[in-house]
DNA sequence: TTTTAAATTTGTAACGATTACAATTCAATA
DNA sequence: TATTGAATTGTAATCGTTACAAATTTAAAA
């Protein structure tokens, strides 16, 4: 696994130090949508050292290499995701849990890709989950 | 219009200050979806005692009575809309214009609507626009 | 191996948008 | 006019993020 996580950093331009890898693979394990806040409490048991810009670096490093994308539901909690493939996240706003769900077709008129170039989609839903209800 | 705004405010269970009304009227004339600066700075000029704060009080009443939604795109920029109906919002990184587009559907499985309560729905791209290509 | 340089990590301070809160002003009513 | 509550305002506090310089680690050169 671990080995599996340094190949994959290597292979998108990104020197698997200790640190890149044990954030790299709390994502992986953890699909839930950390904040950087979440991973840095987590991972510090790990590693006593760890520094929270360390994270933050980190996580702009992967976004510049597009191994991660961005979760802004609310102004003031940032989350990632290491699912880049397209899909849709549900925030509970009892719980505050943010899930996955699989998004078939987003149907939009074609005439509005003649005007825009698009190099990322974003789509989030809020409610109640199951859980919640 | 005015007076309008007056009344579309009282329907809505909103005393008409003069504040309120200024910063809706502002919102329904700017469709560019401005941050709270943008507006304060904008309409500082006509009401010279206007406060921050009661751009960000006033932002907080129409949300609660559903009468703007607000934009995350960006983690730092919350921007507000008085459009309250489901549409796109496409950001361009370049010249960070944000704009309008209209959304056929979205196609999701049925079965995940089992499973959540959904009240808002949002939807946002980002990449280049038409000026910026 | 030792030396050197570059990359990475770390801690602290600064920043900026938002919120909390108390004081002031305004508006409605008696 | 006096009273009362709502709305507005200014200031301070909060908190996530960023800037920056020092310390540490890693890798290459001598
Ligand atoms: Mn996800
Ligand atoms: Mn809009
Ligand atoms: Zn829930
Ligand atoms: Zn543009």
């Amino acid at each position: 696994m671990k080995n599996n996580i340094s190949e994959y950093l290597k292979s998108n331009g990104i020197k698997p130090s200790l640190q890149r890898i044990k954030i790299y693979e709390y994502l992986v394990k953890n699909k839930n949508h950390p904040t950087v806040d979440k991973v840095y409490n987590d991972l510090v048991k790990d590693i006593p050292t760890l520094s929270k810009t360390t994270i933050y670096n980190t996580f702009k490093l992967f976004m510049e290499k597009k191994i991660v994308t961005i979760i802004t539901i609310e102004e003031n909690e940032t989350r990632y995701d290491a699912d880049t493939n397209l899909h849709g996240h549900f925030k509970c706003e009892v719980c505050g849990e943010v899930y996955d769900f699989a998004i078939d077709d987003i149907l939009i008129r074609k005439d509005i890709l003649k005007e825009f170039e698009v190099d990322e989609r974003h789509l989030y839903f809020k409610g109640k989950c199951k859980n919640c209800l």
